[in-house]
DNA sequence: ATTATATAGTGACATTTATCACACTAGCTT
DNA sequence: AAGCTAGTGTGATAAATGTCACTATATAAT
């Protein structure tokens, strides 16, 4: 019983196979030792969607590089809110898991599978080593930091400038551009993401259905403007 | 007349030499040949307190490197607001200068200097063959990109999360690290730095004094707090 | 010393967002 | 079909912030 458990458990964590056209797929600018490396020492792990995959003050234990699936990154304070930043796509990096190779640091963000996901966890130890001997690693590094920070500048150009409604259009759009017209999220769920309350969420939806720009149904809406 | 006009602006355009020893103490972990590289083709420029460094929109056409003083970093809305983010201090250089290398991209931030300053500028041409030169400027451009980034994580955890008033206390203990207790900015400064009117500012520093965390006068206040 | 100007204080009110309370409903369970 | 539940709609009100109008005052300029 106890050895069956334990089994499950095993097969689970265990790594599949990462093959080399996938890598060329998704990171087709890596030299080609690169990708044998990868191919040696990182594991191809899943998580289903939901799933937490970094908390804030967590020690980060691996890099983690997204193959299928999209995360979500948020900025996390001390009563537990959770602020919405921007998604991670497959060929995409966590930014802050990239560059913690010497000390045990502590993740600042949380990071949450949107859908059932696949990604590359590669031990600490090799992201300094790498940086070292890959320069395709290095740019792949210093690239996803500079679109991480971009995005940041986007995520305070929204908060420190806009009102709630435009703040919401604002994260229609990115939904609707990642995931198509038909955005399946309750007002709950948008509320916590943009750290307000449902309330707000629904009348400003409703409100963009008098407007023509939306329409609503349950558990989830069409976007229709423009 | 024309004449001594153009000389005095060449005069002060012109570089002054930048020293291996300034070098040495700003960026103490830095290759031998990379110190020589600077000093031939980096200008050592000052700029007054006050001025614009660079603005939104603008094309970047050189890298920055703080010497001397200290520079602000803000976000700018289409209307002209600015909303503070961080400082850059010497020995720190402005992450959006550093990787600019092939096309002419535009700035994204906004760079005032606070104090009278000097900054090495580096022309973009020498980016890219630094960063596959020479290993400390690649690290070098990987944790000034990783600190900004965890500057930008701050700051939208205080507007994220929290209220004015937190938001202003977290600000003055910014200032007062760098600067000492007292704090020598105006209500309407402050105010544009948060983002908010001159009126909240005054109520809440008012406050503060009665709260006796700081002691105000006109022009500046002490921070007395803890 | 008087005046001018930038800075600061404050009441009144508007707007935006948050919170509470409760009604309504689609879609599932039994 | 009846009942349950998560999701949604909406009024009433509170709290936070923004705006306007005006006063007061410290410092610089004359």
């Amino acid at each position: 019983m106890t050895f069956i458990t334990l089994r499950s458990i095993f097969t689970f964590e265990l790594s599949k196979m990462v093959s080399k056209e996938l890598l060329l797929k998704l990171f087709p600018d890596w030299e080609n030792d690169l990708y044998e490396e990868v191919i040696a020492h990182a594991e191809l792990r899943s998580a289903s969607a939901g799933s937490i995959l970094l908390k804030k003050g967590q020690n980060i234990k691996s890099a983690m590089l997204v193959v299928e699936g999209t995360i979500k990154l948020y900025q996390e304070d001390e009563e537990g809110s959770e602020f919405f930043m921007y998604h991670l796509t497959p060929g995409e990096a966590c930014a802050v898991t990239l560059v913690c190779n010497y000390h045990l640091e502590q993740s600042q963000v949380l990071a949450k599978a949107v859908t059932d996901i696949s990604y590359l966890a590669i031990p600490l130890e090799f992201m300094d080593k790498w940086l070292q001997k890959y320069k395709s690693w290095h740019y792949f590094v210093i690239r996803t930091y500079r679109s991480r920070y971009e995005e940041l500048l986007n995520t305070i150009n929204e908060i420190a400038f806009k009102n709630m409604d435009e703040r919401l259009e604002f994260y229609i759009k990115r939904q609707v551009e990642r995931s198509g017209k038909t955005v399946k999220l309750t007002h709950q769920e948008i509320a916590n993401d943009l750290n307000t309350s449902r309330e707000v969420i629904s009348r400003l939806l409703k409100k963009m259905e008098n407007n023509g720009w939306i329409s609503l149904s349950r558990n989830s809406f069409d976007w229709i403007k423009k």
